[in-house]
DNA sequence: AGAGTAACCGAACGATCGGTCGGGACAAGG
DNA sequence: CCTTGTCCCGACCGATCGTTCGGTTACTCT
């Protein structure tokens, strides 16, 4: 079996000793020394199971990427009032944060000093108009407030769902998933929307 | 007379180029060689006026958290009912990110590889107790709802405020300070409030 | 004119960077 | 037995890192 050999290493579970401590130093702030130190194994280990630094930043930032245009393509996100699915964005949104908390932490730090990096920036920011276009459409069916401008409120909304990775984590006896979605879609909505709720 | 002297560098000039490259590139991705070739001298020139790549740092961050830090001095920040002082710290901060927006940015993108970086990162903290417990205040005069966590709201409402430099650019005809502690303190108190305004 | 100094430079320092190389240990398959 | 392939290692590569050093230019003060 392929499956349960767990004392060697695969470009996953290296992937994933490998984005903490990008996090907890910074792409550019991590040698390849400090990965092979956290990992157990010799630096030139490393390139048996990947092709370098850059492999590894390319490989993270893609799966943050997938995991959040896979929310756009979801029934909830596609079908229904404009407001209605904007909610179930911001709210799944949330949710893939907490749920890959590495992953999308390490995207939502990257510079563009490199090719990968100025790649996922642009994917970023495919997926922050394809929000924007939501909250647009949500303003003209008039179920939400028109005094604050469009393009200001999205990304003061992405500023906030995305600050999540700064402070969030997940350790035994902390809040969960459902206790942070509720709390940012209760403060986005209730500042939001024209009517009550 | 020594101030209309501008054809030469001063520490603080120096300063304000290093900051830019810093942000462009992030800090451990900024080289010296970097910074020599923004500011238009040798990289042995700049340390003439500089003990090196951390007293950078250390300035800018210092720069910042001493803006910060002013605003919890301010009269309206210190008198009156809690809501209000925390209405005027938090338009405040927007207007401290928006005017020294490049030391800021620097400022919230610390990581903590350092001395100088684990110290910025101890004053952040003191700072927003420090507003965490105005919010307070504020819930325990029941001037904002209770049904939000106040640790969590604290950090969510942090996490719009400061991540305005990730966005906001002064390039002539764009949006003010006005308009956006306007906006800011629009969505994050019509969501907040215990009565409609 | 001569002394002092601020601002700058090219060259080089030891250290560390990301990455390469040849080979050793070990298990599987014949 | 011997081969094959996986997983790993120490030693090393050229390049670049932040920093230092010795020296040059140009301006100020006496």
């Amino acid at each position: 079996m392929t499956t349960a050999k767990r004392d060697t290493y695969t470009p996953e579970t290296l992937l994933s000793v490998a984005v903490q401590v990008f996090n907890e130093r910074g792409y550019d702030g991590t040698s390849m020394e400090h990965l092979s130190r956290a990992a157990g194994i010799s630096k030139s280990s490393i390139y048996h199971h990947v092709s370098g630094k850059e492999e590894l930043l390319r490989r993270a930032v893609s799966r943050a990427l997938d995991e959040l245009f896979g929310i756009l393509d979801e029934e909830p996100a596609r079908v229904g009032r404009a407001v209605q699915r904007l909610e179930h964005v911001v709210r799944r949104m949330v949710e893939v944060l907490i749920g890959e908390l590495p992953y999308v932490t390490l995207l939502l730090r990257v510079r563009g000093n490199t090719d990968t990096e100025r790649w996922a920036l642009e994917r970023r920011r495919d997926f922050d108009h394809r929000v924007a276009e939501l909250l647009k459409a949500a303003a003209a069916d008039g179920d939400v407030r028109g005094d604050v401008e469009m393009r200001l409120a999205t990304r003061l909304v992405f500023g906030m769902i995305n600050s999540i990775v700064e402070w969030y984590r997940p350790d035994g006896r902390g809040m969960g998933q459902r206790e942070v979605s509720e709390a940012v879609a209760h403060l986005v909505f209730s500042g939001l929307r024209a009517q009550q709720d």
